[in-house]
RNA sequence: GUAGAUGUAGCUCAGUUGGUUAGAGCAUCGGUUUGUGGUACCGAGGGUCGUGGGUUCGAGCCCCAUCAUUUACCCCA
């Protein structure tokens, strides 16, 4: 262990026994997405780093300290991408997909990377799956989205979630929101850290968000968003909640959730877990109306959300979520003497091309005892045994582990009984 | 970047006021004679005590440094 390679900080390896639920996940994921219309994406790995630069904010986290930034061979500055929508919404210029019906539906299930300390339910590289509609300015598909999303963790069985939403507002609204919102923290500017000050200057907003206990009470008499929302705005907001009253789905209204990255307008909302401890938000995400004219498209409204897979693992696990689903059946052929080698390779051969899952041993281990000892370790279903009683007899000896029953079979039979 | 906690076998941990060849359980592998199960019994392998330095006749234990893990802050999935 200690002079061996390390994986490096905040990543991790992917066991078979986590892969399970991975996989269970995935299942309904893509059920649950394909159901709401939303058609696979995957963006390469790095983009160039003024992709990322220019949309999520010089100022936010996720660009002045968290990118993976180098340089290839050419002298490009690449980066490891943090985040989907950004990629996504340049695949969707670059690909001309504005020449499609809109909105187009796109989801995805891909790695990001970020450089921050990990802690319970953060790594550095992690896996996030998401969706983006791209060119519907409808509040029906604010609504839409956070109801797939919703009903995506009712089906993994989750309860107690919450849906934490607020609006921004559009440009106008937002300019006048932190006009006052600066005007207002100033006045307790003296008492604020250089951290606070700072904040203060180039994005107010974040000081909503604060968990400094001594801020608290100033950020809870701020004004809030929802009193300088425009006229459009205002309607943007009430019809989506009353649609996702409409559709059942339980939510509060947060009026200091604001989210990390420069780009979203209006509704922004998170589904969060009380279990999780400090990370605690299991999805985000939002509108951002402005983001594709930015990168050099046409003005074009969209919305999306991504969501961490790891973390929705860890909260399967704090909400005792069981997910491995139904496996397949196993079987393993155990030969009891030299002789049934030959015989043995040809059954698991022609079992395999019938579409059964069927182990070995590869040392062709005559003990039987060892074999079905190990047949039920790796929990297997059923054994066949061949020795040469069976050679003698032309059958299979077939045993039901689960049922403790054991009988003599041909092929076909044999076949059958396994399924 | 900052702060706390923790590093002894693959895993979970013991290890007395510093004292000789560092232990247990689980796991792995094998055995308990003939072709049948996770149990029982027996046995084996596996550790430069995270790493480097220091104190000491002597360090797993004390001191310093360093690395790593982990939780929290910042922020987020």
């Amino acid at each position: 262990m200690s002079n061996k390679f390390q994986i490096p900080r905040g990543t991790m390896d992917y066991l078979p026994d986590y892969f399970k639920k991975w996989k269970a996940i995935e299942k309904i994921w893509r059920e649950t997405v394909y159901d709401f219309g939303f058609n696979e994406i995957q963006t390469p790995m790095f983009e160039h780093t003024e992709l990322f630069t220019r949309t999520a904010g010089e100022t936010s986290d996720i660009v002045s300290k968290e990118l993976y930034t180098f340089m290839d061979r050419g002298g490009r500055s690449l980066s490891l991408r943090p985040e989907g929508t950004s990629p996504v919404v340049r695949a969707y210029l670059e690909n001309n997909m504005s020449n499609l019906p809109q909105p187009v539906k796109l989801f995805y299930l891909m790695p990001m990377f970020r450089y921050e300390r990990p802690q319970a339910g953060r790594y550095r590289q992690h896996t996030q799956y998401g969706v983006e509609v791209i060119g519907s300015p409808s509040y029906y598909t604010d609504a839409e989205v956070i109801n797939m999303a919703f009903s995506f963790y009712k089906k993994i069985g989750f309860e107690g979630l919450k849906i934490q939403i607020n609006s921004l507002g559009d440009k106008e609204s937002r300019q006048a929101y932190r006009n006052s919102l600066v005007e207002y923290f100033n006045r307790y500017a003296s008492d604020f850290n250089e951290e606070y000050q700072n904040k203060l200057q180039k994005n107010p907003l974040r000081i909503l968000d604060t968990k400094e206990e001594s801020l608290k009470e100033i950020v809870e008499h701020a004004p809030k968003v929802i009193d300088f929302l425009s006229g459009k705005s205002q309607r943007h907001f009430d019809q989506l909640l009353n649609y996702l009253t409409k559709f059942g789905i339980p939510y509060n209204i947060n009026n200091r959730l604001v989210r990390g990255l420069d780009y979203y307008n209006d509704t922004v909302f998170e589904v969060v877990s009380n279990k999780l401890g400090a990370q605690d938000a299991i999805a985000g995400g939002g509108r951002y109306d402005g983001l594709i004219e930015q990168i050099g498209g046409k003005a074009t409204a969209a919305f999306g959300f991504g969501a961490g897979m790891e973390r929705l693992l860890f909260a399967l696990e704090k909400h005792e979520i069981d997910l491995t689903g139904e496996q397949k059946k196993k079987t393993y052929i155990v030969t009891a003497a030299e002789t049934a080698k030959d015989a043995a390779i040809e059954l698991i051969n022609r079992l395999r091309d019938m579409g059964i899952s069927c182990d070995i041993d590869p040392t062709f281990d005559t003990k039987v005892k060892r074999q079905i000892g190990r047949a039920v370790k790796l929990s297997a279903d059923f054994v066949i045994i061949i020795g040469d009683e069976e050679l003698d007899n032309h059958y299979f000896t077939v045993k039901d582990l689960h049922k403790e029953t054991q009988q003599q079979l041909g092929f076909e039979a044999l076949v059958e009984s396994l399924r």
